[in-house]
RNA sequence: GCCCGGGUGGCGGAAUUGGUAGACGCAGCGGACUUAAAAUCCGCUGUCCGAAAGGACGUGCGGGUUCGAGUCCCGCCCUGGGCACCA
């Protein structure tokens, strides 16, 4: 007997439902509470892979869940559209990237909608629109008017062979990517946002954000890496100005042996001047990229610049060195260097024969080596004059007041977090809204010529931005003086776009403001889910942005995102799913031949939403099994004729156990969904209930009303998971209303209780036994009868009974 | 190098607050149905000893706390994510 399963027909009829009664559009309503759920927005980069459709289910079946909890849900979707892979299609097929992204968008569009997703189509937003971007314009020159924007100058990678600037994804092991050219750093002008200005507010509101991982806020807690220490000045003799550093640990100056300063710090290009071997090092500084790790890594490598610093307490000469590792534009770009207790100065003092002196001692009186290995832990102070005999408190206060009061020093509060450059010497982005004239300096472009619109019919040759070849787009007039000026011609680091996408959702139409009153309504997003890959950097831009729209009066709220799931990647034979591995699964394929609930099923049951995912085409063929015996076992019982209501008190124990099965399994799946996100164990839960149905074989009149119960429920539990078919086996079970306008169902107490239960008996914590009890037990009596348990009392053997413990619901452990 | 995760059967995973390790599924083995195969249904399935009852061992490695540790603490190993221009 064949299945009567066809999910190609399932789900276009349900899809066509849905979109005719267009249930998941949405306004506001103040009457309703809202909850409004958001996924991190795809970047249109062809198909649809496996990883979007596991984020975007995960979302929807949380929209869904709470859909059913009678909350009125806005999901949205929309396009990450500027990018990178856009220029590198155009440069591989000759497209133009905005054709490329337009015609990726379509397709992609389509996919989603066969997946069933329960968005709001209405509310799409592509970012490479001029009538989203404008307003992304608009704010940076607002952002400008207050001062919170600036032009700096900034390192690159630099490609001399391309004569192209490259983003660190281009650097491999330290060449470019086509020229194989090694990389330089090189310091061009550039955007910043002033995010520093934000960096206390930023940290301190983590610590009243219940709805995040803990992961997820104590990366970001180091990354702003709010530090406490004292800024103070050692003279050189011959300059004018004294050279700064910063230090978190001023009880260990008196250990100060050299310092080092970064390759472009004018000390050091002062003493190249006159000293070709330094000339040569600092070129060769240069000659690695930019990105933090590489610096890290590298061999640490240094040389002395033949001139000394004063130290500020002793006097006495400290030889200044310049060093690879210490980066102009990180602090000051020089550090003091104290080798006797920072692991770092060890090594470079070790390898370059420079004094190690021990100025701190193990609180407790124990015994360390400074010429072994740094000892880096706080203790008291030794070798250090009047400062001896101090802990780091007392040193850290009498060190800071000494400099406060001869005007030489500081305390500093520091943040590691730096401002944000925004500029991309890239063409596929948002144009910076920015004039430069020769008398007026960089100047904002005027509201009323908002956008800058970026042309997009171009010839893309892929070496350099072809805006600076397009004078029609650069050439103009200065907005205040009306002089001759130029255009900026770089464009918005792409992370612009995503930091307030989720914002404009809300009013994607509003064509005279950022945000309208509608964002009031719908902000702050209830459930954001993404990537965790996007833990700081994305999600703390956000944050940085809705507290400068929040402060340009657009909104009202500070943190964006109430609750954030970060969810895991999607692996296959053990590494991610990508084109360069050729380990990818086509997600259509699979719709093809299974159908997209049986995706969405397998996506939720392979694995918990935040654990990477290890994809199995056996797995996919098993939810699809699942699916099919669900489908039969609908269609047995509905063949059995209409239902009566169930007589709670005429079942049988058999009846009963079905009963309680299903509202424990109601119990565990509301939990297991609503609080725990645990999708996987939801999943496991209604396969046991439909195991539990499959195995009662009960025709008589209550034993149909429980399995009708039973089934009943299973649909609409999983019904955020597999809405498909679910919307058709809930006709087929005989209700008249659509499923996706069911309440989520309710546990019936009574059906939960039971009069016997099944304790394990332990002796010295090993299991020897199970014992059947009264629910309502007494201690004693539980504890007599684990007693006489014959395999219990074969272990205790007679021994003394140190004690029993008693765990309710649980265990009988008896110590001899 | 630094910050944040993860490591449990042949495989994906479960064990939610320190209380029965291995739910659910996959794969495998045995059986039913079939001329046969596929599909479907039923049973078994951590390792070792044992006919069974039952026992010993077992959650990356080494220690510790506890009546009891996958879970907590200390020290390691391996592995994934991020490190500011991939998105």
């Amino acid at each position: 007997m064949s299945s009567g399963y066809d999910p190609e027909q399932v789900e276009r009829a349900a899809q066509a439902q849905w979109a005719e009664s267009r249930c998941f559009e949405v306004s506001e309503d103040a009457d309703r509470e809202k909850f409004y759920c958001v996924t991190m927005f795809p970047y249109p980069s062809g198909k649809l892979h496996m990883g979007h459709v596991r984020v975007l289910t995960i979302s929807d079946v949380i929209a869904r869940f709470q859909r059913m909890q009678g909350k009125h849900v806005l999901q949205p979707m929309g396009w990450d559209a500027f990018g990178m892979p856009a220029e590198n299609a155009a440069i591989q097929r000759g497209i133009p990237p905005a054709r490329w992204t337009y015609n990726n968008i379509d397709d992609m569009r389509d996919q989603l909608k066969r997946l069933g997703y329960a968005y709001d189509w209405t509310r799409e937003v592509t970012t490479c629109r001029p009538e989203y971007y404008r307003w992304e314009q608009w704010l940076f020159t607002r952002m400008f008017e207050k001062g919170l924007v600036y032009r700096q100058n900034a390192v690159v990678n630099w490609d001399p062979v391309d004569q192209t600037v490259l983003a660190n994804e281009q650097v491999i092991d330290g060449r470019g990517w086509r020229s194989d050219a090694l990389v330089e750093r090189r310091e061009i002008p550039q955007w910043f946002m002033k995010i520093t200005d934000y960096a206390d507010e930023l940290l301190e509101e983590l610590d009243h954000m219940p709805g995040w991982p803990d992961s997820v806020k104590t990366m970001q807690r180091n990354w702003i890496g709010r530090s406490e220490g004292i800024e103070l000045g050692f003279d050189v003799p011959g300059e004018e100005e004294p050279l700064t550093v910063y230090t978190t640990r001023p009880d260990t100056l008196m250990g100060v042996t050299y310092m080092a300063v970064a390759a472009e710090h004018p000390l050091a290009r002062k003493a190249a001047e006159s000293n070709p071997e330094i000339a040569k090092f600092i070129e060769e500084c240069r000659k690695t990229d930019a990105a933090e790790a590489t610096l890290e890594t590298i061999e640490k490598k240094g040389m002395p610049l033949g001139i000394s610093a004063e130290h500020p307490l002793s006097g006495d000469a400290v030889p200044l060195w310049v060093a690879n590792f210490v980066l102009m534009g990180y602090g000051t770009g020089a550090v003091m260097a104290v080798p006797g207790h920072d692991a770092r100065d060890w090594e470079f003092a070790t390898k370059y024969g420079l004094p190690i002196v021990q100025v701190i001692e193990p609180a407790d009186g124990g015994t360390i080596d400074v010429t072994e290995a740094a000892y880096v832990e706080y203790g008291v102070l030794v070798n250090s004059g009047g400062y001896d005999g101090m802990t780091f408190d007392e040193a850290f206060d009498a060190i800071a007041e000494h400099f406060e009061a001869t005007g030489r020093g500081r305390r500093k509060v520091n943040f590691r977090l730096r401002d944000w450059g925004v500029s991309r010497q890239r063409y596929w982005g948002t144009p910076i809204p920015i004039i430069y004239c020769d008398r007026c300096g960089a100047v904002p472009v005027p509201e009323a010529d908002l956008p800058v619109v970026l042309p997009e019919d171009v010839e893309f040759k892929g070496v350099g931005s072809p805006l600076r070849e397009m004078p029609e787009f650069f050439e103009t007039s200065c907005p205040r003086c009306g002089d001759e000026a130029r255009r900026e011609t770089d464009t918005f680091d792409t992370f612009v776009e995503s930091s307030w996408y989720f914002a404009r959702y809300a009013c994607p139409d509003a064509d005279d403001a950022m945000l309208d009153e509608r964002a009031h309504y719908w902000l702050p997003v209830d459930q954001y889910t993404g990537g965790i890959e996007h833990a700081i950097l994305h999600l703390l831009y956000a944050r940085f942005f809705q507290r400068v729209m929040r402060d340009e009066g657009l909104t009202e709220e500070s943190e964006p995102f109430t609750n954030l799931l970060t969810q895991g990647m999607v692996l296959k034979n053990g590494a991610k799913m990508s084109k360069a591995k050729g380990n990818t699964v086509d997600p259509q394929t699979l719709i093809d031949e299974y159908g997209a609930d049986t995706v969405r099923l397998f996506m939720m049951f392979a694995a918990p939403p935040e654990q990477a995912l290890e994809w199995s085409d056996e797995g996919v063929q098993g939810s699809f099994r699942f699916l099919r015996r669900f489908w039969s076992a609908v269609e047995a019982h509905v063949g059995g004729g209409d239902t009566v209501a169930i007589d709670a008190g005429s079942l049988d124990d058999a009846q009963k156990e079905l009963r309680r099965k299903t509202h424990q399994t109601i119990a565990k799946i509301s939990d297991d969904i609503g609080r725990r996100h645990a999708f996987n164990t939801a999943v496991a839960a209604a396969m046991e209930l439909l195991n539990a149905v499959n195995r009662l074989d009960d025709d008589t009149e209550m034993g149909r009303a429980v399995i009708q119960e039973a089934l009943s429920s299973i649909v609409l539990i999983l019904s955020p998971i597999v809405p498909h078919i679910a919307d058709a086996l809930w006709e087929m079970l005989g209700h008249d209303e659509p499923v996706i306008d069911q309440r989520w169902p309710e546990v019936d107490d009574v059906a939960l209780e039971q009069e016997l239960v099944e304790l394990v008996v332990q002796v010295n914590g090993k299991l020897r036994g199970r014992i059947s009890v009264d629910a309502e037990a007494e201690e004693g009596d539980i504890v007599a009868s684990a007693l006489a348990d014959a395999n219990v009392e074969r272990f205790i053997d007679g021994k003394a009974i140190r004690k029993t413990i008693v765990v309710p619901g649980r265990l009988v452990n008896v110590v001899i």
